[in-house]
DNA sequence: GCAGACTATCGAATCGATTCGATCGAATCG
DNA sequence: CGATTCGATCGAATCGATTCGATAGTCTGC
């Protein structure tokens, strides 16, 4: 290890040096370094001396970035403030999924919150932005600026269902599908009366009431399908969007559902994180789960501290991250990569139970 | 907005291009789009015209980041995978409160998860990442052979505690004075006998009962200071650590503790996840919390799905990542940089109260 | 002893943009 | 009107490494 007494800005060390105290070309070092092309032995050794005295510590990584053409960054774009985003695990475990095939190709994850929420001006910092891909991984708006910004610059885009566009590579899951099948569970248990808590509708949306028409013009690509899934199959399903995906909307949203005159027998969240809270809230109002009132989610995370196994569509987080990694691998290698979908499942847990005699 | 036909690999537009059809010098649009210095309004239409036509969407960030020598990126290095450090709404708010100081800055902040844990050779990938600034924000090894590589290269390192080494500038948390603070609150309320469920002492281990000596053996300076403040004030206390600082293992911890011959009638958890683990399976016993155990934490984070007002330190997570950005920000500016010491406090919820009558 | 096949190494061009100092014309001043 | 200043623009060097094609030098085989 080389020694490094004084910190700050000391005259950086160059390939030029090393080179230069070994005797030999920049082109030889630069092959002792990137193993290339062969070196003789002794010459190798030569270079690496002189690098480890003069604490040369390999190349400089944007200087091999930009001969490379390549910077190994991919970036992934938050729409939210990372706090609300990573309290999901659903987006943690995709998050975790993605990481480990970046890591597997060298390359690392520049986590990317869009503050303007997709819309607006990214603002000019964002075309300084160092990536070689740029991956969209919550279920955001179907149009975005900084994915238009990074396709515009050539820089390959991924995204799961939102946002799209020309150029956009997609890993989607049949979520129109999936949703009904939950639904279609309830259906088949008897239940009638059922409420649907839906996942934002559009940023900044207060947890409330919604129409079937609100929900056909959002622009949130997988809430609207989700919505439409159930829809298919409970014609008359009360709405509720929830301000975020979590445990605090989903306890609020069910509220408001057990609360109408009618109330449901049955609540389907579009989340598991928004399903735990409607769990908490019945639970709160005396309600047993699933005897007096059936609950689903939707991801299949696991939560450790809800001591329940929820009926849920079972995304496999972690492999959706991976696969949406896997395609962002295949687009560097100049693969032609098309759209990828993504299989689901329906998972029975012990959150749904027959409709209440008497009320289905 | 340009338009794009084709996707692909069609060749790169560079700035000559757009200066070629503008009839300037590359410098002079430079100056453009950097606005560096002033150019004649025609001449400045000219070239913005020429970018817009041959879609020339801004200089190009890799040799950009070359000539200023800044990339834009700094590195959050998470010592574990994403998918069991980022289950702490901890580590959450903290690169939240980082990542908007870095937002703040026009940089990105890249998610690099450590493999090797931060022992052995990080690989020689690592030094090919681009990065003007290390931060590490968990509690891990005082020694991480990654922070020794970017400290090497000259790339200034941030941590909370740990990594330690000369030039990391820390962001240091009295961990010692504040979990000495909490035993002490424990004390008063009469406990005389409890339990004390650490976080990892090391990657990689069971959860399981521990001696004061393996503590003091420990290379993560945080649990270990924060187990010394604890027997600064309760001399035997028993002693687990938890494998990770999770729910599960707050819960088995705990049941540990429990299963003692002299069980315990407070638990003293480094993390608010591990006490709401601790909580949970001290309910599960049918014990009641705090009236038959108090149980503490330490973090402060919001956990929205427990129903509890937890007994802890409260770290501000927030704050603290923002203070550790503003670090980064600063040795960026080249300001000359000391440690940073961040002030924490007690919070007294609702999980503790008086020891049991009979048992004090 | 020499053509031919290889190796090891080198020089120069390149990746794309930024910036310093120089130049040139026009405007200002006495 | 000549000297001076100012503003706009340009040329060339630079950031640091990589790579292609060329050049010595080495070894084989006949």
């Amino acid at each position: 290890m080389p020694s490094r007494g004084q910190a700050g800005t000391a005259a950086r060390v160059t390939l030029r040096d090393v080179a230069g105290l070994a005797g030999v070309s920049m082109s030889t070092a630069s092959l002792v370094f990137s193993g290339n092309k062969p070196v003789a032995e002794d010459t190798a050794g030569r270079v690496r001396d002189a690098a480890e005295r003069l604490g040369y510590t390999g190349p400089h990584p944007m200087a091999s970035s930009l001969r490379h053409g390549r910077s190994g960054v991919i970036a992934a774009v938050v729409e939210r403030r990372i706090l609300h985003a990573f309290r999901d695990p659903y987006v943690v475990a995709v998050l975790d999924g993605l990481s480990q095939v970046v890591g597997e190709m060298g390359s690392g994850l520049l986590l990317l919150p869009d503050a303007t929420e997709g819309h607006g001006d990214p603002g000019p910092q964002v075309s300084r932005i160092v990536a070689d891909a740029a991956v969209f991984m919550l279920c955001g708006d179907e149009n975005n600026a900084l994915a238009a910004q990074f396709a515009a610059r050539g820089v390959p885009v991924v995204g799961t269902g939102a946002p799209c566009g020309p150029g956009i590579v997609q890993v989607e899951v049949p979520e129109r599908d999936a949703s009904a099948q939950v639904a279609r569970h309830l259906r088949d248990l008897g239940h009638r009366t059922v409420g649907h808590i839906m996942m934002p509708l559009a940023w900044g949306n207060e947890t409330g009431l919604r129409t079937l028409d609100t929900v056909r013009r959002s622009h949130f690509p997988d809430t609207r399908e989700r919505a439409l899934g159930v829809r298919d199959v409970f014609r008359r399903a009360a709405l509720v969007e929830a301000a975020e995906a979590d445990f605090d909307s989903g306890y609020a949203a069910a509220n408001l559902l057990l609360d109408r005159p009618d109330p449901p027998t049955a609540i389907i969240a579009q989340s598991d994180l928004l399903a735990a809270g409607a769990v908490q809230a019945a639970s709160d109002r005396g309600l047993r789960v699933p005897e007096d009132l059936s609950v689903t989610g939707f991801d299949g995370v696991s939560l450790p501290w809800f001591g329940r196994e929820l009926t849920t569509i079972d995304q496999r987080p972690l492999e959706k991250g991976r696969a949406v990694g896997e395609v962002v691998r295949d687009l560097l290698a100049g693969d032609e990569v098309g759209d990828v979908s993504f299989e689901v499942s329906l998972r029975v847990g012990d959150t749904t139970g027959p409709a209440p005699v008497g009320r289905r």
